[in-house]
DNA sequence: CACTGATCTGACCGATCGGTCAGCTCTGAC
DNA sequence: GTCAGAGCTGACCGATCGGTCAGATCAGTG
């Protein structure tokens, strides 16, 4: 009975990243993991220290490269350049992390606000600024939350749609909807 | 102590939907709901069958207006005034019950597979349909699904912005965003 | 006055949650 | 052969959940 692999905590991981993507993070428990898995709850708490862990490790690939989009932006040298590169990095990372971001389906405000996921927000409302190009009129801003929230939103439901399409279609829709900056 | 007022009924109502806008239908008890109120849990269950029916009672009104946009669609002779009414009749339920959205925040998705929500599925699926213009197009579906999921999952979170300013910037946002269906 | 029905309460229920703990089993090093 | 430690288990914990129930309180009616 008892497992000599050491594999099990990667097998947890992708149990978890499967009952997360079916029943959300906050309705899948511990023992549904387990019961995926084949092994106990305590076994899950074994490889990992909290239920909120399992979910940081799943994400950390994909908030590392959303840091680093964060810096990129923040090298722009003028708002339309800044605004270029967010659209085109924030599809791309939709892309390719949609199944991560699938995760978090319609948990985002909570998850958020959870200590592990802070400083997510504040590159939030970075990349939303740059994405409306004039932040200071309202209706730019709603604009990008808009469009910011529905590709985070839905962008999960696309795993069969090809990488290119998907981001073709996405970029695409951001270049026709986003207003350009002043001057 | 004993109330006298029979007004109760819409005293829990009113707290059940500052609750669900403050921390989400899960992440709200029916104690929590109760002491908002100032009675006792058991109170709020003696006025509403179960904790569903609070939410059902909510949103009762914006989903009546959803269903008949659902039957106006339907009666348009073609794609392209399809497309029109349900980008005129969305942004216009968006705007008007934003506050009663707000409420979904994060849960569209459980909430829809409760059995009192069952047939509000479909009607998105053909308010889809419609907004897309040339649904066989897999992008233009993809920009259809992002637009409704970006408005619904975000208006809420305009309360301070008027009505004509936010329901302008929407109905732009899909004027510009949004493909002409084929003739 | 007695009675009724609407309103409301506190105590309680079973289920489930995330998490803890003592201890078992097996493997590899010495 | 012995021992340490990694891996894992089942039993258990306190908290919280939605929901039930018997009964208290009170207004209105006759």
């Amino acid at each position: 009975m008892a497992r000599t692999t050491p594999q099990t905590h990667g097998e947890i991981l992708a149990a978890a990243a499967r009952r997360f993507a079916a029943t959300g993070y906050r309705g899948t428990s511990l023992q549904d993991i387990a019961t995926e898995v084949g092994c106990s709850k305590a076994a899950v708490l074994y490889h990992f220290a909290n239920k909120e862990a399992i979910l940081t490790e799943l994400m950390a690939p994909a908030i590392e490269v959303l840091r680093s989009l964060d810096d990129r932006i923040a090298d722009q040298p003028g708002p339309a350049a800044a605004q270029r590169v967010a659209a085109e990095g924030f599809v791309d990372l939709a892309v390719r992390f949609r199944g991560e971001i699938a995760l978090l389906r319609g948990e985002f405000p909570e998850l958020l606000q959870q200590p592990g996921f802070a400083h997510i927000q504040q590159i939030s409302e970075r990349l939303i600024d740059a994405l409306a190009g004039r932040p200071e009129r309202a209706a730019a801003r709603i604009t990008a939350l808009v469009l910011l929230a529905g590709i985070a939103e839905t962008c999960g439901q696309f795993a069969d749609v090809p990488d290119q399409e998907l981001g073709d279609a996405l970029l695409a829709l951001l270049r026709r909807a986003l207003e350009p900056p002043a001057h």
